[in-house]
DNA sequence: TTGACATGCAACTATTTGGTTGCATACTTA
DNA sequence: TAAGTATGCAACCAAATAGTTGCATGTCAA
């Protein structure tokens, strides 16, 4: 899990998904032609969500093919956020009561 | 955006959420207690989720108090993640089909 | 088999980040 | 006011990361 979210921390990794999402199966050099980064720049991005199960690549002959796996995010959503959105209101409602009382702890 | 996703690249950071998430409105020395980082390195981490947002705070006399703000974990959640999570069958689809062309390009 | 293309690997540098230490400031209460 | 407590700030070090360069490997097609 900490892998996936290190993976999405980086904005050149995020634009890779985008790409990818937008035309998925890519080789690494069309990946190039679209995106602003060196190949080897490339190379290393895609090893790490390669990493963290974000892409999945398959190889064709002498090209390799990378595609999406939305998996890990779909784990992130529903075992991660999703606890956190629940206590959207009660948050909201813990503040708003703490504004008048005169101490915790 | 991208400040959040960093925030949450962290794994002493997400304890520092889920902290929170257990007890809201915690101080500072509260949450030494409760974790395994000097005073030093849990005020870092907090400016960070301070300035993403994910965390605010509020002073009370000489006290600071520090409530979760679940709203950026929304945004994520609504504007980047779905996105992906509707192209998940179509991903699948994709590779399948690819598994018998001759090549792609 | 040769030339062109697609990718991989390793080394190096620069930057960022995490963690620590020491001291300063501010509020509270006895 | 003095002691105890809560927090802030700045400097420093070590580790991780991003980015670059150069060369090697492997595949295809003429």
């Amino acid at each position: 899990m900490d892998i996936v979210f290190k993976a999405l921390a980086d904005p050149g990794r995020r634009a890779l998904l985008d790409q990818l999402h937008l035309n998925n199966g890519q080789t690494l050099t069309e990946l190039c032609r679209h995106l602003e980064m060196t190949r080897q720049g490339i190379t290393k991005h895609l090893a790490i969500l390669v990493k963290a199960n974000l892409v999945v690549p398959l190889w064709r002959g002498r090209y390799k093919l990378h595609y999406l796996n939305p998996a890990p995010l779909l784990q992130i959503s529903e075992r991660w956020l999703n606890k956190y959105e629940a206590a959207c209101v009660r948050a909201l409602a813990d503040l708003e009561r703490s504004l008048d009382e005169p101490r915790p702890n």
